[in-house]
DNA sequence: TCAGCATGTCAACACCCGTTGACTTTTTTT
DNA sequence: AAAAAAAGTCAACGGGTGTTGACATGCTGA
């Protein structure tokens, strides 16, 4: 790898893991730059801009590939995995904090929903067949972690307590298989 | 109502359309006081700084009354009214838009998490009885949410269809019966 | 060795931010 | 009508932002 190569791949590690968390709007060149230890003009030398080096962090994200998956039931284990499980080894922050930091901001969520889109959305409308679940699914996952880590919400387990994966795993079978218009009769 | 009561509340209601739409660190001052037809410095001068604004700003928030409650499943009316219905009157926003449009910025989420807490979760939590149900209700209404306005998935049923308020009844209801830990088994 | 390119450094740019204090205007009170 | 209080205006502050171009340094091939 080329000495350039190098310094851009660590202002990706460095905005990856800044952006991510943080969201766009709210992390400066500056504090990649520092965090990289690298100088700041050179994130707009070799991504253009502040802009083209969040977008190259998104290219980063692991996607969902429709040929691993022949029924929409393995799909579960595959989005607790990339959802719950990965965003915990360290380094790696979670797909759906990037979703949620830069919801605000119409410049940012722009690119982050496109990226969403393709990565996961198609795939996931792929396997499973009906858009309605699959869009059921990721609102699902989303609602959980929104209420996990925005809100604080105590109540649902602590990722920490081994029942929480199982939980979410419920939730996201009983998505997979929930009735969706007209409403069901609950006991 | 005098001159400076009249100027304060033109600045909450600027403050309101554009905080809660955008995001706390989104929306500038300069850009409050042109909308409320004021100039910057009564900000300042009235609610102490911008983050005073927007914490006044949250206590506009319409709250829920376990007075008004007998039953957990009353409940769901007034969460989809509160949810769905009001934000679609003008000059409405979301109440979630706001949680989620400030969700990257530690600086404005701290004043969300309160005000959520304070006036729908611990009232929730009280008329539900049991904290992980309360959740998983908020974790619904927060998912198909974000799905909805943040993703802009396709396949949950549109808002405007007559259908979308019966599906998110069906779903709070499914959450209300939902049974956490250990997973259901479902066919 | 020296020219040429790749890479990195630095200071400055124009701009936007929230906040402040001195000032003027308007309204109310005496 | 004069004095006092309230309300609003304006310019400037220090600081942070992303981006740029001139310059210095390193490395590589002729």
């Amino acid at each position: 790898m080329s000495k350039s190569e190098k310094t851009k791949e660590n202002l990706l590690i460095a905005g990856q893991r800044l952006f991510w968390t943080r969201g766009f709007s709210n992390v400066s060149v500056r504090e990649i730059a520092q965090a990289a230890n690298v100088d700041v003009a050179l994130i707009s030398r070799y991504f253009g801009s502040k802009r083209g080096l969040f977008e190259a962090t998104l290219e980063k994200l692991p996607a969902i590939d429709p040929e691993d998956f022949e029924s929409a039931e393995q799909l579960v284990d595959a989005i607790v995995e990339l959802f719950v499980t990965a965003p915990r080894r360290p380094g790696e922050a979670s797909a759906l904090t990037i979703i949620l930091s830069n919801a605000g901001d119409p410049e940012s969520s722009e690119p982050v929903r496109e990226a969403f889109r393709r990565k996961w959305g198609e795939p996931m409308d792929r396997i499973i067949g009906d858009p309605a679940k699959s869009a059921l699914m990721s609102a699902a996952m989303i609602g959980v972690s929104v209420a996990e880590k925005v809100l604080l919400l105590q109540g649902i387990a602590a990722p920490g307590d081994p029942a929480y994966e199982a939980q979410l795993r419920a939730m996201l079978e009983a998505a997979l298989t929930f009735e969706l218009v007209p409403a069901v009769e609950l006991a």
